[in-house]
DNA sequence: AAAGTTCGGTAGTCTTGCATACATAACGAG
DNA sequence: CTCGTTATGTATGCAAGACTACCGAACTTT
């Protein structure tokens, strides 16, 4: 399925290849991560340290389901570091990944409506920061600032495509297809590894059961399309997931 | 499936009841189709009338495929009048169908993006008028106007929950599930009618073959939950229904 | 009214993937 | 180093639904 990364802006600011080295958000980052955030990119830097006062920030940590339970606050949220899973749980127990978020980028977005994230629960899978903002104080600054609602626009309509795409995928592809998709999708693209994903998670992504996911990565290691390690698994010859891929699809995006 | 119509504003202006009737465009009628528009309720009317003269203004008669044959123009479509259905097309033909579009709203959101709606169809399923606004004229009427981005913004996040719900009812759901959710959605609350489609179309709009359709259509009449006609389906029984969709859904919206 | 086209009903075969039930291995905390 | 937990491999029955192949009825176009 076309689950895809949400992605924040591209060029990150600065560097930070250590994720695990950053501890509990101090005020002194909140400036920095916040004007790092996609949506707000066109704002002053005076306009983000006035938000900055507005917004609480919580830190999540991995593993913890921080909102889904039950309904909760009408808040924009912000993802300053680290990365969420968003899914969705049948009341039979199984689960939907619908997307993962990716630092520098928001979610929540049924907030603006002023509906909740319906049925949605947000899991941290790293360590995360996450500020939150109200609706309100979401608002007002988009009034003030058109920019600001130009690119929440922008992100929207292409969360929209995305969201259509994988629903596309789900109909037009059998599972063998979906994993391929997926696998190409995942992968780094100078190595082709994907990592850090168990059977269970790559299955709620691509909508079956990991006992279906198993056995189609089994096909495709047998087949030398790729090679098996615990929560790792490398593309090793591209053009057979492709060839799964295009089976039904055509190719598309 | 989760597919619903996607809707215009609540309030209809005035009463059109005889959509055959209406001919041709003509320009007095525009000023009143454009400030109908859902995302324009908040304009005042003289920046309607601006508006009015950069939209082009083009006509679709019922079954014809109006875009995504191959890539158009880079245009917000606004739907005055008649209503339109998104669809995608695999490679072998099969269909599917994303939203149906009802008067007094857009779409083709996609093309804010620079992407235009990739891989999809738009068809006219009535016969339909339709305006089409360039993305740099949309971009400057929201920057004066915020509270244009702030409706486009409303409507965009409900149509991605929207797709998003569409996604999870197709994976929790069988078919016997999903197209008793899709005559539950299609029906006239009061009578409980669905005119207007084949097997055809509303197979297409939970992703199965039309023999499935008819199949399951037809396990229902035997229990009395509906009643079959040509091209018109009625909901007799509607706790059935709603049994067949809770099966493994849980309810959810 | 004749011909063509859309619509709907039915039936049989075959594949996919769900459901279920274990088994084994790697890892991680004590 | 041991025990509990998590991750993964495998096997098998079984049902849903795709695919294929018709057939007649209703509509519509000329």
């Amino acid at each position: 399925m076309r689950l895809s990364l949400i992605n924040g802006r591209k060029k990150s600011g600065s560097a930070n290849n250590n994720p695990n080295q950053e501890t509990y958000p101090q005020e002194s980052h909140k400036l920095e991560l916040l004007s790092a955030m996609d949506i707000f990119q066109d704002l002053p830097e005076q306009d983000v340290e006035v938000l900055m006062d507005a917004t609480p920030m919580l830190t999540a940590i991995k593993g913890t389901v921080f909102y889904g339970e039950e309904d909760g606050p009408e808040v924009l949220f912000l993802l300053k570091s680290g990365r969420v899973k968003l899914e969705r749980v049948s009341p039979d127990g199984r689960k939907l990944t619908l997307a993962i978020v990716e630092k520098g980028t928001f979610f929540g977005e049924m907030s603006l409506v002023g509906q909740s994230l319906i049925g949605t629960q947000a899991v941290a899978i790293e360590d995360s920061v996450i500020c939150a903002l109200s609706r309100h104080d979401l608002r007002s600054l988009m009034l003030e600032n058109s920019e600001v609602a130009l690119r929440l626009i922008d992100v929207l309509a292409r969360r929209l495509q995305q969201a259509r795409d994988d629903l596309q995928e789900m109909v037009f592809n059998d599972v063998t297809g979906r994993v391929a998709g997926l696998l190409v999708r995942l992968a780094d693209e100078e190595t082709g590894v994907v990592e850090g994903y168990s059977h269970q998670d790559l299955a709620a992504m691509v909508g079956c059961l990991r006992e279906s996911f198993t056995a189609v990565l089994d096909r495709f290691r047998e087949t030398s399309a790729v090679e098996i390690g615990r929560k790792r698994i490398v593309i090793v010859d591209r053009t057979q997931l492709d060839k799964a891929i295009s089976q039904r699809t055509g190719s598309a995006s």
